[in-house]
DNA sequence: ACCTACCGGTTGACGTGTCAATGATGCTAA
DNA sequence: TTAGCATCATTGACACGTCAACCGGTAGGT
C-alpha cells in the first residue's frame, strides 16, 4: 500500500504515487457518476440536471418565479451561464421570461405549466437514481466519511479561493 | 444529524433528508474541484486537462506516437470525443496526425516538440495543484477513505451498467 | 465476383460552460 | 446638469462533450 519514499511529509512538494492513484481514481469517478445521474436524468424526463437545478428553484418559489440575477444567486451560477441556459429552456417551453415590475431592467423568470410538469415527473426517479448510485453504493460510515471529505474539500477551495 | 423517518431502511425507495444533503455537498464539491483544478491548469500552462491526458499518453508511449484508437481506449475516451480534440489540439500544434503505415486506414498521433515542451512545463504545477487542493485538505486517514469511496462508487457503477 | 457487415475514423448538429464585450438604466459626484 | 460608474442582463466567440450519421476499406459468406 505506502510507498518507499523518504518521509518529510511536512515539506514535499508533489503528491507521492499512492495518493496520485487516489487522486485519479477519486475525480475520475466522481466525474463518471456526474454524467451518469446526468444521463440517467436526461433519458427518464429529457431534462438535464441544470434544468432541474433551475425548475427546482422556481419550485420552491413564491409565485413560481425569480429574479435572474436572484435566481443565479441561489444556484451558485454566473448570470452569464444563466441567460444562455434561460434561453434554451425558454425555447423548449419550461420557462417564460418578463420584464420585472418592481426592479428597472429586471428580468422576472416565471415556471411555466409545461416546466412545472416536467419537474414533477422529474423528481421522483431522479432522487431513485441518487439512491441507487450513491447511497446504495456506500456503508451508512462511508456516506458520513463522504460528507466529511466534501466539506473538507471545500473548505480547502475556500481558503485557496483568495488568489 | 439523524432524521425522525420510519426505519425500513431496506425498503426505502428514496434518499434521506440527510443522504440528500451529503449527496448535494459531495456531488457539487467534487465538481467544484475538477473545475478548479482545470482553471489552474489553464493559467499555469494554458492547457486543458483533456490536452494533459492526451500529452501524458503520448510522452509515456514508444516513440511519442500511438494509433488514435489505441489512445482513445487507453485514456478511455470515446473515438469521436478524441477526435474532435485531436483537431483542436492539432490547430494549436501540439500533436501532428498521419496516416499509419502497418494499420490500414489507421491514424498515427505523434507528439510534437511543442506539445512536448507544453506537458513538461505543465507536470510540475499540476501536481502542485494536486496537493494543495486535494492531499492538503485532507488527513491521511480520508485520503484513504476517499480512496474506498470511489471504489465503492466505481464498483455500484459497473453493476448498474448492465441496462 | 458480389453483397454485406464491420471497423477506424471523421463530421455535423446541438447542448453546455467560460470569458470578454455590450447594451440599458439608475446613482453619484464635480 | 452631466460625466462617470455600478448594476442587471444579454450576446458572441470559443472550448468541450455526446449522439447519430457518414465514409472508405477490409473481410466473410454465398
Amino acid at each position: 500500500m505506502t510507498e518507499a519514499t523518504p518521509g518529510r511529509r511536512g515539506g514535499r512538494q508533489l503528491p507521492t504515487g499512492d495518493e496520485l492513484r487516489i487522486w485519479r481514481d477519486f475525480i475520475e469517478t466522481t466525474a463518471a457518476l456526474g454524467s451518469r445521474l446526468e444521463s440517467r436524468l436526461q433519458s427518464d424526463s429529457s431534462l438535464s440536471t441544470g434544468d432541474y437545478a433551475v425548475l427546482l428553484a422556481l419550485t420552491e418559489a413564491e409565485g413560481q418565479a425569480m429574479r435572474s440575477s436572484e435566481l443565479a444567486a441561489h444556484i451558485g451560477w454566473e448570470r452569464s451561464r444563466l441567460s444562455h441556459h434561460l434561453g434554451r429552456m425558454e425555447r423548449r417551453g419550461l420557462i417564460r421570461r418578463q420584464e420585472c415590475a418592481t426592479v428597472p431592467r429586471g428580468a422576472e423568470v416565471l415556471l411555466t405549466t409545461a416546466g412545472a410538469e416536467a419537474f414533477k415527473g422529474a423528481t421522483f426517479p431522479h432522487l431513485r437514481a441518487i439512491r441507487e448510485l450513491f447511497v446504495d453504493a456506500l456503508t451508512p460510515d462511508q456516506i458520513v466519511a463522504a460528507g466529511e471529505i466534501a466539506a473538507a474539500l471545500r473548505a480547502q477551495l475556500d481558503v485557496l479561493n483568495r488568489d
